[in-house]
DNA sequence: CAGTTCACTTGCATAATACAAGTGTTAGGA
DNA sequence: TCCTAACACTTGTATTATGCAAGTGAACTG
């Protein structure tokens, strides 16, 4: 478990993470302006890092050449249930944005969630995660 | 999630979180001696902090008041499942020192493994957590 | 009462992070 | 083609966090 924490022992590398995830960002600008207020110098590291352990991909894309794509590996998506697990809690026991209501049926559903995540990320829907409707992780 | 992060998001937070979880530690010395390599003055930075979010209460022993015996709290004990999560992708992902078949059965016995994690919690069961007769979180 | 244990603090060197500005490549428009 | 803008970064520098060694004071131990 330190290993991980080398990892992921930092206040970013796990938000970009979840963006990828759920919020369904892939490029360097959209993580720029997620409203976390990371630096560009921070986050360039952070995404080399997370590439160099496998747990991200980076894709230039075709149409505009400029643009690269991030996409979580099969590593990355396995993170889902420690995220989840990190929102539920978050949500119990910090004041948070997101409503309970929310929180209390992803609680129940948890495999159903975690299924979704993961169909999302095999068809590659660049939707933001959405549940019975409703945004998810606000 | 990154208020949650900003509390753990470092090396050491989590682990000492562990350690009181799994392997019954509870003063000063026995994380410093766990082998981890923590600093002194981190750990008791890392403590602090940790006491301030309410994620741990420090108490002193009645018997031998130099010594301060560090519990988790409830908030403390429910990041049980996050810390599962992160042992079960470490396990999984990066090479680590924890026995396959062993993770496996916690993977499958996933609520056993944090019901038996609760009840030593509220019991103060101080002895280390074992699933079947074996060590966990090696 | 001397020595040891325990839980820290303090001082200082080094590393990580934040902020601002700049660079190179690609795209789109006149 | 030339000009401007978008994008994904670098670079430089200030600030903050971390790591290491040594030290402190209170409490126990012989």
């Amino acid at each position: 478990m330190s290993i991980s924490l080398e990892l992921f022992g930092d206040r970013w590398s796990l938000l970009i993470v979840r963006d990828l995830m759920v919020r369904g960002f892939r490029t360097f600008k959209e993580f720029l302006e997620s409203g976390e207020g990371i630096a560009t110098n921070i986050l360039a590291d952070r995404l080399k890092k997370l590439e160099a352990s496998g747990i991200v991909v980076a894709e230039p894309e075709k149409v505009d050449r400029r643009k690269l794509n991030y996409r979580l590996t099969e590593k990355g998506i396995d993170l889902a249930p420690v995220l989840l697990e990190l929102l539920i809690w978050g949500a119990r026991h910090e004041k948070t944005a997101a409503p309970c209501a929310l929180i209390d049926r992803m609680e129940k559903n948890r495999e159903k969630v975690l299924a979704e995540i993961r169909r999302r990320w095999r068809d590659r829907d660049p939707a933001p995660l959405q549940i019975r409707g409703r945004w998810v992780w606000p």
